[in-house]
DNA sequence: ACGGAAGCGATACAGTCGTATCGGAATAAG
DNA sequence: CTTATTCCGATACGACTGTATCGCTTCCGT
C-alpha cells in the first residue's frame, strides 16, 4: 500500500484555518483557496480531506463546538472543591466568550449560527453543542439548588435562560452595543438573581 | 431637467428584496443580480440607487431595524391603557420575533449581526437599533417600577438583560435548539421574575 | 419644439468561487 | 527492484460575483 497520511490531524488543522478566516473576514471570506493557504496545504489536499465545502464547514463547526464545551468542562473540573454556584459562574463566563482572546471564537460561532439558520445540515452540530451546554447548565443548577433550600422549579428553564442570555450578550459585545465589561456585569447580575431564586448564598468571594 | 424618479421608494423596495433573499438563502445568497430580479428592476437600477453593495446592505439593515422598532412602538401605543408591565411584555414578544410570520425578519437580523461582527460600517446602524430598543425597555421598566413599590436598582441592566435574552432566544429558535413555544415560556418566566424584583404584580390576565 | 440631462437596461470585464481532472511523485507490498 | 496504489499539487472549467461602460429612450426646462 502506498503513502499513508493522518487525515484526522489534517482535518483539524484545516478547521483551525477556517476559524481564523471566519474570524478575520467574516463568513463570506472563507474560500477553499484561502483556507488551503492558511492551513499551509494545497487546495487539492483540502479537497481530499473534505469532498465539498459544506462538509468542511460542518467539520469546522463541530470542532469549535467541541473546543468550547471542552474548555467549559475543564474550567469546572479545575476547581471541584468550589460550590456548584461558583462553577456555574465560571461556566457562563466561559460560554459567553467575553474575553478578548476568545473574541475570534465568538465571531466564528455567530457566523455559523447565521448560516445554520438557513442550512439545516449546519444546524445539527450546533444543536448538539447547545444541547450539551444546556445539559451541563441544568446539572450545575440542580446541584446548586440541592445544596440550598428550595427545589429547582424549572432548572431547564433557568438553563435555557442562561444560555440565551450569554449568547445574546456575546453578540451584543461583538456588535459594540455593550462593552465586554458591561456584559459581564449584566451576566453577573442575572446570576445573583438566580442564586436568590434558588435560595443559595452564591459565591461569596469573587475571583 | 429630465426624468425624475422616486429613489426613496425604490430603495425601500430593493431593501425588501434584500430581506427576502437573506431570509431564503442566508447572508451569502444576497447578490446584486438576485436582488434586482426579486425587486423586479434591472441590475442597473439597483446600481443607480446604491453606489455599492455595502451601501445597499447598509440601507437594508437600517430598513429592517426601523421596521422592527416601529412595530414595537406601535404595539405599545396600541394599548396605552394597560400597565407598563403589560406593555413591556408585549414589547419583548415583538422584539423576540418568535412568531412564525416574523421568522424571516429574525433570520435577516441574524445575518446582518453576523456580518456586522466583522464589518464596522454595518455595525453602526445595528447599534442604533439596539440603542433605541434598549432605551425603550429602560423607559418601560422605569415606569413599571415607579407604579410599584421599590426603586429601579438598575433599569439599564435589566433592559440589557432582556434585550440579550430575546436576541439569544431568537437565535436558538432559528437553530432549532428550542421551539418558539419553549422560548416564549422562558421569556415569560424571566419577565415574571422581573415583576417580582420590581415589586409589581405584573399583568394578571394573559392575552 | 428642441436640446440636453437623467434614467434606462444590456452588455463587458476582470476576478473569484467551488469543483473536476490529470500526470507525476512517493511508498508499501510482492 | 518492480508494481500497484495512494497522495500530491497544478491546472482547467464553468458559473457567478461586483462593478464599469455604453448606446438609447424619456422627459423637463427653456
Amino acid at each position: 500500500m502506498p503513502k499513508q497520511v493522518d487525515y484526522e490531524s489534517r482535518r483539524r488543522r484545516i478547521a483551525e484555518a477556517v476559524c481564523l478566516l471566519a474570524d478575520e473576514q467574516g463568513p463570506e471570506g472563507v474560500s477553499m483557496r484561502d483556507v488551503a493557504t492558511r492551513a499551509q496545504v494545497s487546495l487539492g489536499a483540502v479537497q481530499r480531506c473534505f469532498r465539498t465545502k459544506e462538509e468542511m464547514l460542518l467539520f469546522a463547526v463541530d470542532h469549535v463546538g467541541e473546543r468550547v464545551t471542552a474548555r467549559v468542562r475543564a474550567r469546572i473540573a479545575a476547581g471541584p472543591a468550589q460550590s456548584a454556584a461558583t462553577a456555574l459562574g465560571h461556566a457562563t463566563d466561559e460560554v459567553a466568550l467575553l474575553r478578548e482572546e476568545h473574541r475570534a471564537e465568538a465571531r466564528i460561532w455567530l457566523a455559523f449560527v447565521a448560516q445554520a439558520a438557513v442550512s439545516a445540515s449546519l444546524a445539527e452540530p450546533l444543536r448538539n453543542s447547545y444541547a450539551a451546554l444546556q445539559e451541563l447548565f441544568v446539572r450545575l443548577i440542580t446541584e446548586a439548588a440541592a445544596s440550598g433550600a428550595a427545589d429547582g422549579p424549572d432548572a431547564v428553564c433557568e438553563a435555557r435562560t442562561l444560555l440565551a442570555l450569554t449568547d445574546g450578550l456575546t453578540g451584543h459585545v461583538l456588535i459594540g452595543h455593550v462593552t465586554a465589561r458591561e456584559a459581564e456585569g449584566v451576566l453577573h447580575a442575572h446570576l445573583a438573581g438566580l442564586w436568590a431564586r434558588l435560595g443559595v448564598t452564591g459565591p461569596e468571594a469573587e475571583g
